[in-house]
DNA sequence: CTATGTGAATTTATTCACAGCA
DNA sequence: TGCTGTGAATAAATTCACATAG
């Protein structure tokens, strides 16, 4: 195995792999070639085996891949192995159908506290987890929680981001599409649910 | 302008310029440079100047882009500007929040009605469109519905898209990261919000 | 025989660098 | 001078093709 760089294509692959492998593993299935790995996640099998390759050699030759010992491997390569705790802000209607999203757990991370500035919210219960005041965001620091997920309005997003910065949170989710800014070390990853729709019309008439 | 196989990267980047754009239009911008555009987005300049050079010369040399004639430009292409309607089934926390959600709207999309299995919330309203039951989904073909939006739990997706499929419908945009099997001329975008958190720890360590 | 792992070839995308226009 | 539009150069990612291992 020979020095790569790794493409970011390949890390970002990691994560479909993963929830598929845990799917099959879940399923009862003990090993799966690139190829049969390939045809259930829709890809290319020979991009499979290159994005392994660049980690080591997983598989055997003849046989295929060990499913539980893949899944361990990947959730090391992505640091998915040592319970990432996140924090949610804003228990709206967004709010709410993120922390009900049953997706989280498949890669280890645990939403384990929420927030709103809706004082008629504090204390009451959603999904098990009480609602705190935005105030208290700062003590995140002391709960060893690195992870926010941004579900406010538009129009709160900077003042929520920095305020998950000021506690020492490192990586944002926001789902508001509008422009942030973050100190450098923060990596902030914003997504568009609508984004997704948009390029359907230029494809579907493409053929 | 000679002729170019248009980039996928270039189309996926088109929503993103569109939503800038407009968002800069509605604070009365005019015109605007690619270097500023650039900036604003976090994107490389001659990047930008390529993506649209491919669909020809919408710039002022020594001035930059108008904003209004570029939006319109960007709508063209994606074919965004022929009110495209969607229909939403599975009206939970999840699709409530994605009725919720106001960034369809920029992008010209519609969600015109709604569709759940739960006879208690059947001909009740969320966000002004009346729920109907799942068996009404063959209607959307006379509605002129081309896009469903799937928002059901995950053992029911299959079921959904084959309903909405069997109406005509020929995109699809799935909330439940499971694999579903259309038919070829249906293009199906699988969203899996917990995705993005995944690569975080993996980027955050990296440095 | 089957399926991995990987250099090499190819394809795709980005960035450079500058001629030419307002 | 300032900025676009675009060939050429570079970089990145994918796919091929096959030696090698179980």
């Amino acid at each position: 195995m020979k020095y790569h760089k790794i493409p970011d294509e390949t890390i970002q692959r990691l994560p479909v792999y993963l929830r598929g492998l845990v799917f099959l593993s879940e399923e009862g299935r003990q090993s799966i070639s690139s190829r049969d790995l390939a045809d259930y996640l829709g890809l290319n099998s020979c991009q499979i085996r290159k994005d392994f390759s660049y980690y080591g050699s997983f598989g055997k030759p003849g046989v295929g891949y060990n499913i539980k010992k893949l899944v361990k491997q990947i959730d090391k390569i992505l640091k998915l192995d040592t319970g990432n705790k996140a924090a949610l802000v804003g228990v709206g209607k967004l709010g709410m159908a993120v922390l009900a999203y049953p997706g989280f757990e498949v890669y280890g991370f645990d939403i384990v506290a929420a927030f709103d500035s809706n004082p008629g919210k504090i204390g009451r219960k959603a999904m098990n987890i009480t609602i705190e005041d935005v105030s208290r965001i700062q003590s995140l620091k002391k709960r060893n929680i690195r992870f926010g997920i941004i579900t406010v309005p538009h129009n709160a997003v900077q003042q929520t981001a920095d305020a998950l910065v000021k506690a020492g949170v490192e990586g944002l989710l926001n789902f508001s599409p509008c422009c942030v800014t973050v100190p450098n070390k923060v990596k902030i990853i914003t997504i568009d649910i609508a984004k997704n729709l948009v390029c359907l019309p230029y494809y579907m008439s493409a053929g």
